[in-house]
Order: C-alpha cells, then sequence, then structure tokens
DNA sequence: TCCAGCCTACTTCCATGCGAGCTGGTATGC
DNA sequence: GCATACCAGCTCGCATGGAAGTAGGCTGGA
C-alpha cells in the first residue's frame, strides 16, 4: 500500500515504554527541563510520561549508569549536577576519543574533492552561519552537529557510539550556559584549522588542533560553572513541582 | 559493638538482585561460561541466579546497553559474538582513552620515588614474573591489572569509568583466545617502555609507546579471531543448555 | 514429495500488589 | 524551651500474572 514515514528504525513495533521513558527523561535532562541538582520520584514521572513505573525504573536505573541521576534507594531520584570538576574529566575523555577520529579521517588515502572533506566542510560553514545571524542556541546545535559528525564519518561505530554517549554531557552543559558565555569568536577558527590539517592528512597535527580547541571549550565552560553554587548545581528552568 | 566484616561497600543493604544478576551474567559472559553467539532466554537465567524475572530483565537491558548482548523482543537474548572487526575497533578506543590516562600520567611533576610511578613498577614486574612462571592465564589477569591501573592512577574518574567499561570486552577476547596465541615476549618491553617515557615525563613518548604496544596487540588478536568462524563467533565452552 | 497455512509454545514486556526502609514532622518528657 | 523518640507517609525494589507477538512445527492438500 501505501509507504508511511517511519517514526524510528524499524516501524510495526512501537517503541517499548522504556526505550520512550529513556529518552524523555534524558531529553529532559539535557534541555533543563529537569534541573540539575533536583529530585524527583519515579512515580511523578511515570505519571507525566503516562506509562507505569516498571518501564520508568528500568530507563532510571540506565540513565543513573550512564551518570545522569542519582538514585537513592527509598529515596527519590536526584538529577546530576552540573559541575566544574565533572566537565573538565568530559573534555579530557573527548580529547581521546575525538583524537583517534580526527587521527582516523586524517589517515585516509588523499583525494579530491572527498566526499567526507566536504560533508564536514558543510558542517563548519553551518556553524559560522548561525554565529554571523547571532543565532548561539542554533550555533550550539551546530557546533554539536559538526563534532558528532567528526566521530560518525571515522569509521569506527563503537567509537561514535561511546564518543556520542559522553558528548552528550558536554552538549548539556553548553546548552545550560549559553547565554552567560562569551562570544565564540575562535570555534570557527579552531575547526576550519582541524579541517585543514585533515584534508592535509597529517594525523598529528589534526590530532592537535582538535586538542587545542577542546581546551579552550573546557576554559571558558570552568568560570561559568565555578561562578554557580559548584556543590548543588544551579536551575535555569524552574522545577517541576506540584 | 563488635563490627563484622563488610560483604561488599556498606552493610546492611545487601545488594539488589538486579545487580547480582548483571555482575553474574556479566562474569559468566566474560569467562566464556555464555559462550559467544549463544542463546537463553531470561527465564533461564532468572532460575540460574535463583531471582524472579524482573531484575534479570534489568540486568539485560544494561548489559545489551554496553554491548554484551542483544535482545531481540520475544525472541531471546544472544550472547554478544566475538569478531574480529569488532575488536579492532575497541582496540582504537582503547587507544584513545588510555592514550589521554598516560599522557596525563606523564604531565606530572617529576619527584624521585614518585609513588605512582612505583606502583606502576610493581605491577609491571608481576606481570614478568607471571610470564617468566609460564603461567600465561596469571599473566592475562596481571597484564589487565597493569592497564586498569594505567587509567585509575590517572586521576581522572570518568575516564576510569569508561576504560574499564571498553577494556572488560577486550580482556574477554584476551582470556578466550589465550592459549591459542603465541608467546607474548615482547608486552613486557613494550610495558617497561611506557613506563619509561612517563617517569621521564614525557607525554607525546609516552601516549606515543602505549599505542604501539596497543596495535601490537590487536594485530596478534585480529588473526586468530579470523581463524574462527567470523560470522556467528566461536564457543571454546560447552553452551548451557538443558 | 513438497508447499502453504495454521496453531501452539515460548519469549519479552508491562501493570500492579506488597514489602522494607528512610525522612520529616509531631508529640511528649525533662 | 529543647531534645528525643515515635509515627505516618512516601519511596524504591521485587515478584507475579497477564498481554502481545514471533518462530517453528504440524497438518492438510496438491
Amino acid at each position: 500500500m501505501t509507504a508511511s514515514v517511519e517514526t524510528s528504525a524499524i516501524v510495526g513495533t512501537p517503541a517499548p515504554h522504556a526505550e520512550i521513558a529513556y529518552e524523555q527523561i534524558k531529553a529532559a535532562i539535557i534541555s533543563g527541563a529537569l534541573a540539575p541538582g533536583s529530585r524527583v520520584s519515579e512515580q511523578q514521572l511515570a505519571e507525566q510520561l503516562n506509562v507505569s513505573r516498571t518501564p520508568v525504573h528500568q530507563a532510571v536505573v540506565r540513565l543513573q549508569n550512564e551518570e545522569w541521576l542519582e538514585v537513592s534507594s527509598r529515596r527519590g531520584v536526584t538529577i546530576a549536577p552540573l559541575r566544574a570538576d565533572e566537565m573538565r574529566e568530559i573534555y579530557e575523555v573527548l580529547i581521546g576519543l575525538e583524537g583517534v577520529a580526527v587521527a582516523s579521517l586524517a589517515s585516509r588515502e588523499p583525494a579530491a574533492d572527498d566526499e567526507v572533506d566536504l560533508e564536514l566542510q558543510d558542517a563548519c560553514s553551518r556553524c559560522e552561519l548561525a554565529l554571523e545571524e547571532k543565532n548561539l542556541r542554533r550555533w550550539a546545535a551546530e557546533d554539536d552537529r559538526f563534532h558528532r559528525l567528526l566521530i560518525e564519518r571515522s569509521g569506527n561505530s563503537r567509537l561514535a557510539r561511546v564518543a556520542a554517549s559522553v558528548m552528550e554531557h558536554a552538549h548539556r552543559a553548553r546548552l545550560l550556559t549559553v547565554n552567560l558565555r562569551p562570544w565564540p569568536s575562535a570555534s570557527n577558527e579552531d575547526h576550519a584549522r582541524i579541517l585543514q590539517e585533515i584534508s592535509n592528512r597529517d594525523p598529528l597535527r589534526a590530532r592537535t588542533a582538535l586538542e587545542d580547541h577542546r581546551r579552550r571549550g573546557i576554559a571558558t565552560l570552568v568560570p561559568i560553572l565555578e561562578a554557580y553554587s559548584p556543590q548543588s548545581g544551579f536551575a535555569f528552568m524552574p522545577i517541576q513541582q506540584r
């Protein structure tokens, strides 16, 4: 018959409730709807998501394992706070993982009009465009897209999965601080230099360029995070409570 | 009153069933008791572990997320096969993560009789000892311990957690192939060189040394894995079935 | 002998009931 | 007025029953 647009990977299996709960709760944490340091109960989450407690509990355990929240037995769920030292550690991990990806990209056979090179250039241009339009939120999204593309095009799917999981934490921190940070003017130059070294097929320099870029990123992020109560995290958006 | 020895972290809470199931199943996969590519049902696992199906299901979902197995909806659980290309990817990820750890270790202030340096030297010696005794299984364990120490002493706990999770996959592959591989004579020299560069406080050379070491490791592992059916994985031990 | 269609057995997945334990508030004794 | 002990409410954790869905065998027909 007619083909309808697939909502996710395979249509027909309507996505299990546990998966829905996982995605929704994680999205709420990243966006800040569930504020860092706030407390909720699994029952509240279940009611808001219109599923029973079991799939919510599964999702919560999974999210705890990925360090998005902490569940104290019989005490409730605490959303992970945003701490400067945590972010420092995360950026170090990213340097390692993205470094491998970038070096791998720069180790391919050179080719004129290489498709991957062009794709990366395109993503880089979109960052510049968002910045010219002075749209910081879109810039954050495009910047995230650029970095995700770097690891996805490395050809190592395991690397991509691990890095994507870590990168989401960094993305959350950037989203919640995007209006507090100084104007990211140097970012695009960094990106351009990374791509330059990749198309030069120079793995060492490419990795160094990425490392410098990430270190500048954490250097701007840390003082912002430290300015806010470093223990309990902070909340831009109202905590969901009734 | 009298203090009794704690079994785990905090006594009084006797370790949740979900945690028990997670650890036991993962251990069974790593040891080969649950053979690569084999299929089991959650109910079978629950009966063997003497817990109900709920905590087993939670553990299984978590293990699927860490790529130890795959759960096909309403079809059962499939233990992850051992594939050469998977292992190649895992070793690349390890190069990135351990590289950061080693560089970080080599970036500390130099100090005579540095405690961490000595601890690493000790772990290295234990590898040599196991090799001199021609005890391959113990060598595999000591080698694992050495690499785990490298990341744990890096001072980055997030890095340690991520890397440990990935490293367990490599450890499983080594355990299941330990009797098939050539004698690991060069391994100790590699370790010694890494430690040398760390105590020289030379981050770049230390990272390069580790990279070389890991590349040699995957170069010996891949042909062994490829010699066995690369699609379905392989089974050294009998599959648990009734 | 081969093929097609049905049907049974088995699997994961979800909802709900119950139990154990922690927290915060309140009342009582000093 | 203050400290302490108790109690009620709320929370997670686990077990169990039912529902939905798939795979593979089995039967009937050509």
